[in-house]
DNA sequence: GTCTATATAGAGATAGAC
DNA sequence: GTCTATCTCTATATAGAC
């Protein structure tokens, strides 16, 4: 209709400032401790507008969740289009630990910390915060497809990078004054090499 | 003085009780979301007994990291036991992914989870949480020493254990219909004997 | 040691004025 | 669209009887 637009709501300087600050806060106190009180203060606005804009919790963490999306969704995008091959591209991936390593120190991963909290909180958007796994493990999967026959299935390579981020990420957390993050980077990088096939 | 009990306070069947079933639901549902009414509606006592044996809900959680040392610490002890060499050690340590499988797919890892939550929370519980965690990275450093000479250091090769079991837990929880548990310990149990120098 | 109140604070959520 | 005021529920924690 009315061209780049094609999702439901995006109207409103307000909402958007209220999705960012809770997306931010959500990730560095968690989902259920942080109030509507902490993210209306970090806007700056009232409690009670709140309710204008998110019916209930439920409603931001969705928003949350698909902000988060769009974010991934867009990163993946620049990479593919940046990067030279599969083998290039897959450690782009496994570089944003290294990119992101200050936050992740403090905070841990945000797709891991986020996917872990709502399973154990039994939170009917478990499956939507999946979706931010899925959205890595097509992309991953993708990639080792490209790279031609490897020793191991493409999507079982991918859930194997998937799953040493999420890995180092949580040890880097527990352990943040190591230099262990960097080290194992660079062994997920080797590991790629390894099983990508000598270039013709 | 009386012997084997060295701890300061092991009285009382209802704190036992108290411990135990707040270890359970502090796994289950979290830390923060499990609330005292949980815990004495699990154990059988009203709210108002609780505090005659835990002060604070912090207090709770100290006597449930110490509790879950004692048991791992336990289990070690076990496995150093009962296994051959460090290497069908270390692989003891892998497969409790496994034995554990089916807990892991709700709830995580215990340590892991745990360590998480407390970070995000702040807690000053969080250096104590990570205790469970220095456990056994001390305890796997100690195997790959026994090993010896191994292309890794040995704390790097214990932290590189602990990241991936880490890790494959937190997809397993993410992603319960796969196979992909035992493929990941399979995976590491061989990167084990890889670098396990050849028995002369 | 266990119980029944109760105090207090904070959460999510609502109503209605501007 | 934003505000203040308020409702309701639940959480931790306390007091005091048995």
């Amino acid at each position: 209709m009315c061209g780049k637009r094609d999702t439901h709501v995006a109207h409103g300087k307000t909402r958007d400032a209220i999705i960012k600050a809770a997306d931010d806060l959500f990730y560095q106190q968690g989902f259920e401790s942080t109030s509507f009180a902490d993210v209306s203060g970090a806007v700056g606005i009232s409690r009670g507008n709140f309710y204008h804009h998110f019916k209930t919790k439920d409603e931001i963490l969705d928003a949350v969740i698909e902000r988060r999306v769009a974010d991934r969704q867009a990163m993946l995008e620049t990479w593919a289009a940046d990067s030279a091959g599969p083998a290039e591209r897959i450690k782009c991936f496994i570089r944003i630990l290294c990119v992101n390593e200050s936050k992740i120190r403090k905070y841990g991963c945000p797709i891991g910390t986020l996917s872990l909290e709502l399973s154990k909180l039994d939170h009917s958007a478990s499956q939507h915060a999946r979706g931010l796994f899925d959205l890595f493990r097509t992309w991953l999967r993708r990639q080792f497809e490209d790279m031609g026959p490897t020793s191991l299935k493409a999507d079982a390579a991918a859930m194997h990078i998937l799953a040493r981020s999420q890995g180092v990420a949580t040890l880097a957390n527990a352990y943040p004054e190591e230099d262990f993050l960097e080290r194992e980077t660079e062994q997920m990088c080797a590991w790629v090499d390894r099983i990508a096939p000598e270039p013709d």
